[in-house]
DNA sequence: TGGTGCTGGTTACGATCAGGAACCGGAAAG
DNA sequence: CTTTCCGGTTCCTGATCGTAACCAGCACCA
């Protein structure tokens, strides 16, 4: 049983970008707009790294503003916002004082954090090499200045 | 010909650690900023679309802006010269006429095509799910106007 | 009674960066 | 000698991001 948002805010329209025009004539590219804008919130920076804390649990606004390091509290909200909106995660207020808010993945949320988390591994595991490559492709880049 | 990385590579500031971090250790913070520097690059909006379409396969230049509907010519060069430099595209010039230029996946790229195509696979079929919950926000937002 | 702090935001605004349009240079083709 | 194709690059603008500051409600303290 939540106790939904009801009363927050007025909540004003603030952001939720409005997804891509789908005013495209291209025979498969509606559908292909539509993936791209799910690819593009899903993948978004903070949006991934939103999903893996909230894979560990349900955290709080603030809790979520320590975890990420750098987030500013404008983008923590935005993006929070858009998942939301996007059905991926699942907001609860508490009207204790001082409130307290709780953010914690939905199920479709949770499918997409097993996804963010192999991501997160691949990031990991492949940095060294990564690295490696950067350092080797600036170095040619300055060899040949 | 001076093509640096002007508009590229943010290779982070070494993270600004505020001492007296909470003790969250899940993650260590300047270990985590190389790796979002690896997933902001990655899950890139056009990363990923290109190193979906490679994965079919190495692609020329032109074959490739043709088959990634709305992408200009200008981000199909950044990139992929942010790919190359990270070690996930090799790029290959036959000096004939007109110049041909094959871009295929290296091993690494490989690796991480197999996580974007599950990705795409993802926003796929979760399309319906996503579009339904939009909605609904929306309306919610409207209803409270 | 008024000041201070905690909560979860929102607003204003300047810096930055993505992205479209247009240009480039060489060779072949007409 | 003009056009076309190829793979880029340069220029410029408008969207987006982050910083800093503000807000409302309530408890605590004096």
């Amino acid at each position: 049983m939540d106790v939904r948002v009801s009363e927050t805010a007025p909540l004003p329209k603030l952001a939720t970008v409005q997804a891509a025009a789908p005013a495209d004539d291209t025979h498969s590219s509606d559908a292909c707009a539509v993936i791209r804008s799910i690819l593009a919130r899903t993948t978004d920076k903070w949006s991934i790294l939103i999903v893996k804390s909230l894979g560990r649990g349900p955290h709080r606004f603030s809790e979520l503003r320590r975890a990420i390091d750098g987030i500013s509290q404008r983008m923590l909200t935005l993006t929070l916002r858009n998942l939301e909106r996007d059905g991926l995660v699942l907001r609860t207020v508490t009207p204790t004082t001082p409130p307290r808010v709780d953010y914690e993945l939905t199920t479709l949320g949770e499918s997409l954090w097993t996804l963010t988390e192999a991501f997160g591994q691949w990031a990991l595991s492949n940095r060294p090499e990564i690295e490696a490559a950067r350092t080797r492709f600036d170095a040619r880049l300055d060899a040949n200045t």
